[in-house]
DNA sequence: TGACAATCAGCACGGTCGTTCTATTCTATC
DNA sequence: GATAGAATAGAACGACCGTGCTGATTGTCA
């Protein structure tokens, strides 16, 4: 690796730990640079623009969201282990000091259109359509009924996601995660085949 | 109303639109003033300072809420029209122009400890804490089962509300709004009496 | 109506923002 | 080891930020 892309990747990795506690559009440049030991125009230098650290602040990200949640839970049995996987991954991403990057990322770009917005609805997008996929395969496996609608799935497996994130590190519920919990467990037994079920 | 309260309550109506798109602080006091056709320093010595200011467009904020969500919805019959209609009025109000001011606003401060962050958890606790009783109330008028935790129940309302604004508003899902009403139905479904179900 | 206080504009301050330009240092290649 | 090109530093820019200070203007009440 040249060392003008090692210095990038640092510093990629460093914006990405500020801007999961700032913003995406909180993190300054002037603020980054101290942070990695750069000088403000040596670090601007490396992308051209703020949008241009936006969007790469948000692709760095995702190829660490990919690494740490999806590619783990892909790994896992097809069916329900691989179900169970991405829910359980996906909380202990959101536990990370800051939270989920890209829960603050999105309320704050939700008004704000342009690259940084596209990057970031794609990479959600994705995630959704993994879970999707993920239990469409459950009912091929014969782990989940077959009238199951896996994007309604998806959609409301989210939505815990999206709800523990804020009982958890907004109002700093105690049972945050065992509401979760329960909330999926509640959410899987109205899939599962009555075999699999826990009651 | 004295002059100064009168302009005071103009600025303030004016800084919650404001605020619910670009967000509590991204709110700028030049910005606002221009919008309000004051100079910056008229507009500051009413408040002293941001967050003073912050604090007041959440107080606004709440008012609102109260006014176009709480307040109706109690004015339900209790039990499962009340319910129903806190779900309802929460979706409308979500629909705005710029989404749920709380939803953004919980993002940006969840990271940011202050007087600004603790009004607006008031708030979020004070609206689950209105979910959970109205379930409550639904099982004593027999419309809920009676081992439903209103609790829990109110925790996986409130997630699907931030599911529906999430795919809605961000992700600008054409059939958001279908799924959170299924996503309810669903939920209403494991809470009603076998009398009141629709299937 | 007159006096006093509330209300607001104008201006300026120090600071940070993103960005540009120029100069210097480093690195890789012949 | 010389040299071209990449990598970085330094200084400066205009714009905007929140915040004080000083008066002028306005509204309120005895």
């Amino acid at each position: 690796m040249a060392k003008g892309e090692e210095t990038r990747q640092a510093i990629l990795a460093r914006a990405f730990e500020l801007s999961t506690v700032v913003g995406v559009s909180g993190l300054s440049i002037g603020r980054l640079a101290e942070a990695t030991g750069l000088s403000k125009s040596g670090l601007f230098a490396h992308f051209g623009s703020k949008e241009a650290l936006e969007v790469a602040v948000i692709g760095e990200a995702t190829r660490q969201f990919v690494q740490d949640v999806m590619v783990p839970a892909l790994r896992e049995p097809r069916g329900l282990p691989r179900v169970r996987a991405m829910f359980d991954r996906w909380l202990a991403w959101g536990s990370r000091p800051g939270g989920c990057f890209f829960v603050g990322a999105s309320a704050e770009l939700d008004d704000r259109p342009g690259p940084p917005r596209d990057a970031l609805v794609q990479t959600s997008k994705d995630w959704i359509d993994q879970l999707t996929k993920a239990a469409q395969i459950a009912v091929r496996e014969d782990h989940f009924r077959a009238d199951v609608d896996a994007a309604q799935f998806a959609f409301e497996e989210y939505s815990f996601m999206l709800g523990t994130h804020t009982f958890h590190r907004f109002m700093r519920e105690p049972d945050a995660l065992e509401r979760s919990h329960r909330a999926f467990e509640r959410l899987l037994d109205t899939a599962l085949v009555p075999a699999l079920q826990s009651r």
